[in-house]
DNA sequence: ACCTGCATGTAAGTCGTTACATGATTGA
DNA sequence: TCAATCATGTAACGACTTACATGCAGGT
């Protein structure tokens, strides 16, 4: 239930893709996760040695103690199918741009199309990215498991970058007309 | 800059829409920006003392002291333009949702398919709720200078429950065909 | 007399980030 | 040998939420 479970949710996940060292863990939650998802370095060390104490990750004990390789137990599993059944808990909205854009009277017409610009460029780049990520993983592991959950994520992606790009548009439009 | 400007910027941006007592700014945050925006209780109070002792909000005093009406000052509106000048900053991502999709080969198919269900509702009622909203609102405060940018905030929240929808069915497809 | 809603605040605690501190390994 | 990267951790702090505590006003 409570106690940061998700970030346990995410740590269990990515071990149940594949057994890790505590710093490729919190790499790969930044490059594959990180549009999604994110945890920072203060987080996953000391949720990895609370999930070691219970048992639901081990280490897998190469030569070095240097460097342990973390991996997934069958209780760990379990408790990751546990956690990722309850219900997504929603973070409360924070939404800077819309706040901004709200009281856009106050701020002014042109920061506002600025803003809206900006918003347009990064959803645009963020959309080449998705089509990119999901052209090239199609190709290396379209056929692997967990691709179309993963592709899921990524057409979510795309998705929202298409609608952002359409609404920033229409809004420059409504903005134009009149003065400042 | 730091400090919980974010919070700051809520309250100023509410009073310079209308003067009103603590309470119903709380009340104001949590019905009208509550679609993307959050504050809780404990924060308000507090950064309202803060913005008086600053001088960016005064207590408007009616007969009772019981309840203070608070409106905002000139020093306060150069404030919050300030405020509303910074660029937005990006909460940490963290979208359970996506998550949980990510890892659906652990949680199985026939929860992934559920929890895209009850996504769709949530979108769907969402939508609704937007535009009704803009119907209503363009008949009683069309006229207002706020209006157009409040409009703004309301469309993109129609925007983006669309294609939450799109994206929903397109993966519900997806994941047909196959068993569990 | 009582309940609901308006109104104001505080305290405790959680969650999470950032910065700091340390050291091994590897390649140039 | 020196820098970059891999690797592990802690400590301090900040942001925010929840629960608690109090009291008035108005209607039934």
């Amino acid at each position: 239930m409570a106690r940061s479970s998700q970030t346990q949710m995410a740590v269990l996940g990515a071990l149940s893709i594949e057994p890790m060292t505590a710093y490729a863990l919190r790499e790969a939650i930044r490059d594959v996760l990180g549009h999604f998802w994110s945890e920072s370095f203060g987080q996953i060390y000391p949720t990895l040695h609370a999930l070691e104490e219970e048992g639901h990750v081990r280490r897998r004990d190469g030569a070095r103690a240097r460097s342990s390789i973390f991996e997934i137990t069958a209780t760990g599993t379990a408790r990751l199918i546990e956690l990722l059944s309850e219900p997504p808990q929603e973070t409360p909205a924070r939404n800077g741009l819309m706040l901004r854009l709200f009281f856009g009277r106050t701020l002014g017409r042109d920061r506002c199309r600025e803003l809206l610009l900006s918003t347009r460029k990064v959803a645009e780049s963020r959309l080449t990215e998705y089509e990119e990520l999901l052209t090239r993983l199609e190709a290396e592991e379209g056929h692997l498991p967990d691709w179309p959950f993963i592709r899921i994520t990524i057409r979510a992606g795309i998705h929202h970058s298409r609608s952002t790009i359409a609404w920033v548009d229409e809004s420059l439009d409504a903005l134009s007309g009149g003065p400042s």
